[in-house]
DNA sequence: AATACTAATCGTACATTTACGATGGTGAAT
DNA sequence: ATTCACCATCGTAAATGTACGATTAGTATT
């Protein structure tokens, strides 16, 4: 991507901001995440059910929303249930609310 | 990226809230807009001053933004004149707020 | 018509994303 | 210890994203 070496120094917040955009910039990850705020929770094989989707796919997209923050995994052997990180989720809808005014 | 060949169903909205917050994921597309957000409008040459990046680089993120309906140009030569589009930055304003409730 | 200025677009290189099937790992139950 | 169910991860292929410099296009002004 021939980047510049320097990172860019930006605003406080833009990049957490950008960060939660990114993650949410996919229909299925959208989707997903309106999935478990009717459901508060649920687990992977759900979803696969859920979604046109292969397995891995789904695990992939669970694994972006875990990686910025908006969910979390929870053990519940065999299975694994995914909750909204209700932290974080509010975090984010601070920093969007604020961005639109 | 091997797609499947048919297009998913999403729910209504889901597409849409997708491409904004797509747009938005990046840390340069942000702080662009929130640029705009204080000056209310600005040139391209003024964010080339403002940003390490090249102007090419500069048009390249208006030019999604613009993609995204979140931006327009106006003509005011020999510049162009970028606002943001209140019409549609309301539109996203509104999809996320439902999003997160 | 020629010039000057601005910004878009082109061409390129490399990183990241998105999808799939196949494989591996973890915990429960037999 | 073996098996089963579930899910993560790996490997791969193709699309998309991000950056740059170079070129082109558009709009006054001369």
């Amino acid at each position: 991507m021939k980047r510049s070496l320097e990172h860019i120094e930006y605003k406080e917040n833009t990049e957490a901001l950008a960060r939660f955009a990114k993650a949410l910039g996919h229909p299925t990850r959208i989707a997903i995440l309106k999935h478990l705020e009717n459901q508060s929770c649920c687990f992977t094989g759900d979803l696969v059910e859920v979604f046109p989707l292969a397995q891995s796919t789904i695990s992939q997209h669970l694994k972006e929303l875990k990686n910025a923050g908006l969910i979390q995994g929870e053990l519940k052997p065999p299975k694994i249930k995914y909750c909204i990180d209700q932290e974080n989720w509010k975090i984010a809808k601070t920093l969007f609310q604020q961005f639109f005014d």
